[in-house]
DNA sequence: CTGAAAGCGCTAACAG
DNA sequence: CTGTTAGCGCTTTCAG
């Protein structure tokens, strides 16, 4: 059967106060003395009542919701992230909005409109959007209520959750040398994407620090997917001169090197060591196991979550250096990384 | 700059209206003169009025929202899903919250009381909420919006949009037949699932239908995770008459499964053959390619999100047979699956 | 076809 | 510490 909803009218004339009181008893229960908050918390049990959000988000002045932009919602990567952000925001009374912002038919201009008007704080997990939107959205007043997680735009104010990535590059660099790699390639991520940057600058700068040769053709663009990891050892196995080690900007990246490379002839990590980036759950149950650098995903999401928590309830904690919060990262030594073959 | 929100107040004085008629305008465009209509849109246009959401709910008595519960929001297969729906709500002025239901902190008695109260309307992806769940949503009336996608509960008169689970196992059995293949082992979901009961009696059937041997010990207890697909593997790996090949009830147990096997000297295809399902995106790139039933799972979540909105809008939409909307599903053939070692 | 006005359920002054 | 009261911005009768 359908009751029709209690209000907190009911629940004030069953507890015998006002609505005020109610409403104070949800909002600053200290502010009451006990025995009133006693009563209108067992009235509130004894109705069943629960707020009705509308009427408190429309009087409150608020939307009640945050977004979370996603570039590509059906990538699994993002999912881990968004369930760090969710479980942090489960316990408030925010909803929880996700847009896909690359899906068919998301406009990003349409974007900005929709989102501020519906939400009170805004989280990216997309790197790429346009200056002109970043634009938009500071004019708007979004610089309080927004910030980036996982990835980030260059050159905005806003705060950003992020992985070390270019410690991560590096560790991968290390440990391919320590194994005693000196030809080592690297499949980036797509090229205006800052995670690209971030793990081709730490590759490159752990190469010059261990005196590796730079060789042009080693560095091959790629754009984190499984196709550009197949297209990346189609180029690897026409070389001449091939390199006895490739690091991968992902583990999608790794899969599709090594899935095409193995259908080729060429074993991993015999023939070639391929190291990946991110741990997605997964690679530990690839074939090879595969050796990548971890990301603490959910926990970076729960950051993000919180910080923007924070910021919206006028909390405005003191943020490190160029409002960045950076989350370690690990290497995670697996199978597909071995000595290279004797001889080279 | 932050500009102060424009209310419909400021769009009737620029349109020199009511603010009923904005309303009418925006809700029920062929009730107002031609001449009206273009002002007001006029007026919108200029202003850069934004309707309020939380007013509008309140007025409306509605939340506004939907609900997907996800049984593991970090789990990639629903990812896809979720896209489908998303999109779908997208265009509408219903805001899609996700709940993660197994997430640490959600009971799930709480989540009815939180459902039902904040939403609209709701979509779960989980299959295992308990009866008294399931009863107490029914009192409250959440029998006109309520529905399921993928899995779906028992004995529940609420609709529900899945894959064709059955005809998938058989066409997997099928498939393995045509190989030559006579031994067939199968590892299971969890026990209490419906894909479990759906996808293992597809298999029994066709088995039965062709005539082939049922051997206790070849049906193995999974949980449709990696994890769960290694334990198959190792209880592979210490029988003395072992089957030619393994119909796996998800492409996750499938990777556990070769992973482990592979490790242990059991080569896949030719020592033994593998089929999945689900056919996730990684599927086609791992080592070997994996065979698969292949399901929609971007469709299938668009076509439950419609089915609500339908729903919610107070059409009816004539549901065939219990409810039930099938969506197809198809094999795909790639290296995982082999005609048995000769000799067997 | 359009306008006036009531009120959705809640919170936050303000007054006591 | 508690009650009274005025709206938050919108939609929808009810009149005209």
């Amino acid at each position: 059967m359908v009751d029709k909803p209690v209000r907190i009218q009911d629940v004030a004339r069953a507890a015998r106060v006002s609505t005020a009181t109610v409403s104070r008893a949800l909002s600053t229960p200290d502010k009451l003395s006990e025995e009133t908050r006693k009563a209108v918390f067992e009235a509130i049990r004894l109705t069943g009542y629960r707020v009705n959000q509308a009427a408190r988000n429309l009087r409150m002045q608020r939307a009640g919701a945050v977004l979370i932009l996603v570039p590509n919602l059906s990538n699994p990567f993002f999912s881990q992230i968004l369930a760090g952000i969710s479980g942090v925001f489960m316990e408030t009374d925010y909803s929880v909005l996700i847009a896909d912002t690359r899906a068919r038919g998301a406009d990003d201009t349409r974007l900005v409109d929709y989102s501020l008007a519906r939400v009170d704080g805004i989280i990216s997990l997309d790197g790429g959007l346009r200056p002109e939107i970043m634009a938009e959205f500071a004019d708007r007043g979004a610089g309080d209520r927004m910030l980036f997680a996982c990835e980030w735009v260059q050159d905005t104010p806003l705060p950003s959750v992020r992985s070390d990535n270019v410690t991560g590059a590096r560790l991968a660099i290390q440990h391919l040398y320590d194994l005693g790699h000196r030809n080592i390639a690297h499949v980036t991520g797509p090229e205006d994407n800052v995670l690209t940057h971030a793990r081709r600058t730490g590759m490159l700068e752990q190469r010059a620090r261990l005196g590796l040769p730079v060789q042009e053709d080693w560095i091959i663009r790629g754009d984190f997917s499984l196709d550009s990891g197949r297209d990346a050892a189609r180029r690897i196995l026409e070389m001449a001169h091939r390199p006895t080690a490739v690091f991968c900007a992902s583990d999608q990246v790794a899969f599709g090197l090594i899935s095409t490379l193995t259908a080729a002839g060429v074993r991993v990590p015999e023939d070639l060591s391929v190291v990946g980036f991110d741990d997605i759950e997964l690679s530990e149950y690839y074939v090879p196991a595969l050796t990548t650098i971890r990301q603490f995903r959910r926990t970076l999401g729960a950051r993000a979550a919180r910080l923007l928590l924070d910021r919206l309830t006028g909390a405005r904690p003191d943020l490190p250096d160029g409002d960045v919060l950076m989350v370690d990262v690990e290497l995670v030594v697996r199978d597909s990384t071995a000595p290279p073959p004797s001889g080279r």
